[in-house]
DNA sequence: CAAAATTAAATTGTACACAATATAATTTTA
DNA sequence: TAAAATTATATTGTGTACAATTTAATTTTG
């Protein structure tokens, strides 16, 4: 047996499985806002900008159309955001945030730090795998 | 605006990004194989054991039976892995390898070095990202 | 400027993930 | 030992991911 085909040898699968993980951790606070993880990725992406294109998500998601629209069309659906085709170049589609969205946001000011909680990892820790994930992340 | 609800402020988010990209990194060399990554993971469990039950697959990829039963499924309309219920436990199936599941470790014996290179990541980075990874998965 | 190339989103199809539930078999317990 | 609880897998339904293609609009180029 190939010793780098061992599953303990495999660099990927922690970070798969460590991510999965960590999402399992966030759902039954999501839960409470209704909310899946990848649609809490984009409000936090809108609650720091109001209002930005599909593309611009995409880009900070690193999630492409066929990821988003559909996931946009949800958020539309509960009023949490709203589409509209740029006048100015109408491929473009922006997404806004509407009132429900913007207020959407103080409901979930306590969730990283109770996810931090429900964690229970030490800070260290968490700021180690936060650096090298960012680093290689950045470098790939 | 919260600080920690900031993207950049998120500890899960370039965890979850990342693992999306390694596994990326990987597509090209699966394709050849005809293989996803999910089903690669669970044939590294079978390399190293060559029949296992479906919960002992799922305690060690972290996965159910929700995601392993279509998937091994898959597995055995492709003629990799075989499907048999045990008569000992009648609630129990095994899943092994097949000859060409077997065979398939051959061809898949290049492929940690060549993601190695298609990342293009030091050595101790990729050591840093396991080593952390690997010991907060153990704690959570 | 018109044809060709590019771009932005949407669509289609396949394959995970996972919650919730169902089914059937085995163990536990009263 | 029969009913209750547990266990292993399967099924159903929702929501990502992502490749490949499509559509429509804009830019580039001959």
């Amino acid at each position: 047996m190939t010793e780098l085909l061992k599953l303990q040898n495999q660099m990927c699968f922690p970070v798969y499985a460590l991510a999965r993980e960590i999402i399992n951790h966030y759902r039954p606070m999501l839960d409470e806002l209704e909310l899946t993880y990848p649609q809490y990725l984009v409000l936090l992406v809108l609650w720091e900008q109001e209002k930005q294109t599909v593309n611009q998500l995409g880009e900070k998601l690193m999630l492409d159309s066929g990821t988003l629209t559909p996931l946009l069309k949800r958020l539309e659906q509960k009023g949490i955001v709203k589409r509209e085709r740029s006048t100015a170049d109408e491929r473009v589609v922006f997404i806004s945030l509407t009132e429900q969205g913007k207020a959407l946001e103080t409901k979930a000011t306590c969730i990283p730090e109770q996810l931090m909680q429900s964690l229970n990892m030490s800070m260290e820790d968490m700021i180690q795998l936060k650096s090298i994930s960012d680093k290689i992340l950045k470098a790939v």
